[in-house]
DNA sequence: TATTTTAGTGAACACTGTTCACTTTTCGAA
DNA sequence: TTCGAAAAGTGAACAGTGTTCACTAAAATA
C-alpha cells in the first residue's frame, strides 16, 4: 500500500507503465494493421524484446488485452461524436455530422471498430446483461453514446423537424442501426460504393447522403401514412 | 472422366459425398452452437469418427470448410427475401417484410451472420476485387441480395411512394446499410432492445418498427428541406 | 545489511491447422 | 478373377498458438 497520494508515481510504478505502455503501443500497431489474428503474444512479446510470459505480469491474458484496445478505441470514438454533438451547427448539420463521424472515425480503424462489435454473448451472458439498469447502461461507454443520440432525437422533436409521435429511445436505436450498419458494410464489402455506374462518388459523400435519408426517416411524415401502393 | 452423364452419382462418389455432408452437418452443428473458434478441425474430426487429416481429403483448408457453410448461410438468407420480395402483398408491407425478414433470419444464426461478413479486405484484395464489373458483382449472391433491393427503390418510385429524386443505388445501400446493422446490433448488443422503460416492447417489433423508419427515409419528402432548426 | 517483494525468464502443457509418408481399401481394365 | 492404379484414411510430425509455473535476478523495504 502506498502512504500518501498515490497521484506522484514512484519510480517503480512509473517504470511499469513504461513498459505497459510499450506493450499496449505495440500491440496497438500490431492490431491495427493485421487485426486479432496477427495479434500474437509470441510475436508481440519478440516485438518488444520480453518473453511471452513477461506480457502476463502486464495483463491477465490475451483477451484483457485486446480488451483495453478496443475500450480506448470505442473511447475515442465516443469522443470525437461527443465533441460534434456539442458543437455549434444548426440543428440538421449537427445530427449528420454525428452520423458521419462516427462513421469515418469507425471505418478509419475498421479492425478496432469490427473487433468493438465482435462478442456474441452466450445464453448465461445474456441473462446477466438483462440484469443492469438504465441508469448502469448509460454509465457505460456505449450507453453514452447511446445517450446522445437519445438526446438529439428529443432536441430535434423539441424544435419540430423530427416527428413527435417517435419514442426518442426507439429512434436512437434505429439511428444507431443504420450508422452501425454503414460503419461495417463499409468495413467488410468495400466493394458496393464503387459498382455504381457513376464513379465520381466517393465513399465521404454517400456517408453524408445516407446520414440524411436517416434523418428524413425521423422527420416529420408528408402526410398520413401511405396506404396505396398495392400490386 | 465420366463417359455419360455425370447426374447417376456413381456408388463412389455417392458414398463420398456422404462422409462430405457428415463433415459439413458436424461442422454446421458445431459453429452454429459455438462459433468459429468452437469448431476445430480436429474435435470435428472425433465428432464423426475420423482422423483429423481425413477432413483435408474433402476440404482444401478449414476456411475453405467455413465459407461453404457462410455461402449456403448467405444463400439461404437470400432465398428467404427473394421469396418475400416476390410475395403477393402491397408495396409498403411487402418492403417492410425484406427488411423484417432479412434481420430476423441473419439473427436466428447469430455466428453465420456475423462471419458472412467477417473478413477484412486488405489493400490488395481490395484493389482486385475493384475490378469486377457490376454484372459480375450482380451474379455473386450478396449482388443478387443488392439487386433486388435496387428493384424494391425503383419499384416504389415508379408508384409514387418513394421519392423521385433519389438514386436507387445509393438508396438500396442505404437500406442494405440500417438492415444490416439492426441485425448486428441484436447479435452483438442485445440488451439495448431491453434497457427500455417499457419492457412491452419486444424483438420482432422493433425490427418492424426500424423497417417502417428506413421506408419513410425514402419517402416522398413532406416540403422543400427544411433549413431552421439552428441553435 | 537482510529480507521480502517484484520483474522477468525458459521450459513445459495443451491446444491449434496442416502436411506427408504410409497403409488399407476400392475400382476398372486385362 | 487377377493385377495395378487410384482413392480413402491414418499416425506421426511440424510449426504455431495461449497459458502456467518453478525458477533466477533485481529492486524495494525493513
Amino acid at each position: 500500500m502506498d502512504s500518501d497520494y498515490t497521484l506522484e508515481q514512484t519510480p517503480a510504478t512509473r517504470r511499469r507503465n513504461k513498459v505497459r505502455e510499450a506493450i499496449l503501443a505495440a500491440a496497438e500497431r500490431m492490431f491495427a494493421k493485421e487485426g486479432e489474428s496477427g495479434l500474437s503474444i509470441r510475436r508481440l512479446a519478440e516485438e518488444i524484446d520480453y518473453s511471452p510470459s513477461a506480457i502476463y505480469k502486464y495483463f491477465g491474458s490475451k483477451e484483457e488485452l485486446l480488451e483495453e484496445l478496443k475500450d480506448s478505441f470505442f473511447e475515442r470514438l465516443l469522443d470525437q461524436v461527443d465533441r460534434v454533438s456539442a458543437a455549434n451547427m444548426n440543428f440538421h448539420d449537427r445530427a449528420r455530422a454525428c452520423v458521419t463521424t462516427y462513421v469515418s472515425t469507425a471505418t478509419a480503424r475498421p479492425h478496432h471498430y469490427a473487433a468493438a462489435f465482435s462478442s456474441i454473448p452466450t445464453r448465461e451472458e445474456l441473462a446477466a446483461r438483462r440484469q443492469l439498469s438504465w441508469d448502469d447502461f448509460i454509465a457505460t461507454p456505449k450507453g453514452q453514446a447511446f445517450k446522445i443520440l437519445v438526446d438529439l432525437v428529443e432536441e430535434g422533436q423539441a424544435l419540430g423537424v423530427f416527428d413527435p409521435a417517435l419514442e426518442p429511445i426507439k429512434s436512437a436505436k434505429s439511428i444507431w442501426a443504420s450508422s452501425h450498419g454503414l460503419a461495417l458494410l463499409m468495413i467488410h464489402m468495400p466493394i458496393l460504393p464503387d459498382v455504381q455506374p457513376c464513379p465520381t462518388q466517393t465513399d465521404g459523400d454517400f456517408v453524408a447522403y445516407h446520414a440524411d435519408i436517416v434523418m428524413r426517416g425521423l422527420a416529420v411524415p408528408a402526410d398520413p401514412p401511405h396506404k396505396n401502393g398495392t400490386r
